[in-house]
DNA sequence: ATCATGCTTAGCCATATTGCTAACTATCAC
DNA sequence: GTGATAGTTAGCAATATGGCTAAGCATGAT
């Protein structure tokens, strides 16, 4: 049995954020700067900072320091396990597809009666 | 250029909790009715019904009533969405890799500066 | 040394989330 | 009708989230 997965919940956490994604999609462009990724979304640096230590937590993104400048970058195989997830998932639900369908099927004929 | 889902934020932010995707889970042996969600949770009804609230805006499960009994049952397809933005994502981080390759290469050609 | 740059920290505010209890409605069984 | 059952609604409390400003701290340029 599956028990809770705090990284699971971690990354679906992460990605559930518009700002965040954004900041992701960017990053697959190529390395940036924090100032960088603050311009496009229009958003102070405090609040980048946040949602850059949200990804960061998630293990979404790394982040290293040279002199003043912060350089991000994406983890590819970050994302691993949300597919494995996902993967798993519709192993389930279209194993289980007929057997729903068919109680679909059994309630409208029975339902209201 | 990707303008922010909203839907994709529903329904990552819906599967980045652990009793949701409990819920899903058990939702993939088969519908279920609301208090059947309630026992394994340990929650009470209305925290559960918040919960299948939160599932049904994003789409991943339907619900349907029958005189006092309310029928959950999963939505095979909606985790397609998340599925896509995976794909593109991954689609988009892998070619950024080749890049880095390809630059890797290109520099251990022609030495360090 | 001085100043600008780039990030960081601290703290405030509004709203959202997640749990609860209590009370209510609607159905089903007697 | 009476009462049990299944769900629903309303509202409370604690915490998390997402934005901000202001001030601080390094580092780089002059």
């Amino acid at each position: 049995m599956a028990k809770h997965d705090p990284q699971l919940s971690r990354l679906f956490h992460a990605l559930a954020d518009p700002t965040r994604r954004s900041i992701l999609t960017r990053l697959a462009e190529g390395a940036a700067r924090v100032t960088d990724l603050s311009e496009p979304t229009g958003l102070r640096l405090p609040t980048v900072m946040r949602h850059l230590a949200v990804l960061e937590e998630a293990g979404l993104i790394a982040s290293s320091k040279d002199g003043r400048v912060r350089t991000c970058a994406i983890v590819p195989e970050a994302l691993r396990p949300v597919r494995t997830w996902l993967d798993d998932q519709r192993a389930l639900w279209d194993s289980r597809l007929d057997r729903l369908e068919a109680m679909a099927m059994k309630a409208m004929k029975e339902g209201p009666r």
